[in-house]
DNA sequence: TTAGTTTGAGACAATATTGTTTCAATGATG
DNA sequence: CATCATTGAAACAATATTGTCTCAAACTAA
């Protein structure tokens, strides 16, 4: 907690005003972590094109938000309330369903598990904002570089 | 200490016996982590395959050794001794090194990022050793998937 | 200005965790 | 069997962390 306080620059005292006691502080982040990845996603107006497009569109979206969906991934599952827990469960959902949008439309290989696609598109979301934090990649380039990462690999491929 | 304790079968006071300290336990595990992982890369022959056969077969010796190497990662950056770090780094200096030979050997595109290709082998690392541990994924079939992933993607590929 | 609000600093109590020690019990070894 | 080493349980001290409270200072808005 004081670690935390130092961080947003404020005095622990203040940091248990806004937000009492661990736990709260815990839920709050997890739940403000899902409105802002649901804000990010929900403006992709996905009638407008492809599932590989909206694939390269939610890349663009949740990369900058990378920390936040890690926090979900990571500390969420141990230390949130459940009602944080079933919202990042049903996020995972959705990245199935864009998962299985693809397979439908011939995008992804039929050989290729969707429980396993996911677990990449995730890992891969977390990779590419670590990427661009430690000046890897150029923070423009890096979505279109996990996009192209998980479709086509990183091989030549003559 | 105590969750360790418990989960290693042992009391608390046996856990300091061997381990005299938070700091020294922490050290013994990415020290032993750091051995299991060189010794199972170490006892590849690598004079007798190609690059991407390599790759395959770091995947297959590692991937099972996913938790230790994600402890390497996450854990021990932020609280073990400068000789762990030191010894992780030189770690990821080989997987650097096999990247730069796939690069040489032609099999990676002139256009994937050195630094990026490492951060997406380690990644997938843990993710197929996660994919494994929630059975998504057959043991058997998850380096394969991994290589797979990086070299082509996911995607039909026509 | 002035009343109301928010803050930081510090003291403080309440827990939680860690590290240490003792001792009886268990197990191994000769 | 006798001896030595290792262990678990428990008590204990030492820290570390968390949560609460007070009060003066800074800030806001009417």
């Amino acid at each position: 907690m004081s670690t935390i306080a130092d961080a947003a620059g404020v005095s622990r005292a203040t940091l248990h005003r806004h937000f009492p006691g661990r736990q709260r502080l815990i839920d709050a982040i997890g739940l403000e972590a899902i409105r802002e990845t649901d804000a990010a996603v929900g403006a992709i107006d996905y009638a407008k094109m492809s599932s590989s497009e909206y694939l390269l569109a939610v890349f663009e979206a949740v990369v900058p938000l990378g920390d936040r969906y890690h926090f979900l991934a990571v500390t969420a599952p141990g230390a949130a309330s459940e009602e944080v827990r079933t919202a990042y469960a049903r996020q995972i959902r959705g990245v199935e369903e864009m998962v299985r949008w693809m397979a439908r439309d011939g995008v992804l290989a039929p050989d290729a598990p969707v429980d396993w696609a996911v677990l990449v598109i995730d890992s891969l979301i977390y990779t590419a904002w670590t990427a661009v934090r430690e000046g890897s990649v150029a923070p423009r380039h890096a979505a279109a570089l996990a996009c192209r990462t998980f479709l086509s690999g990183l091989s030549k491929g003559e």
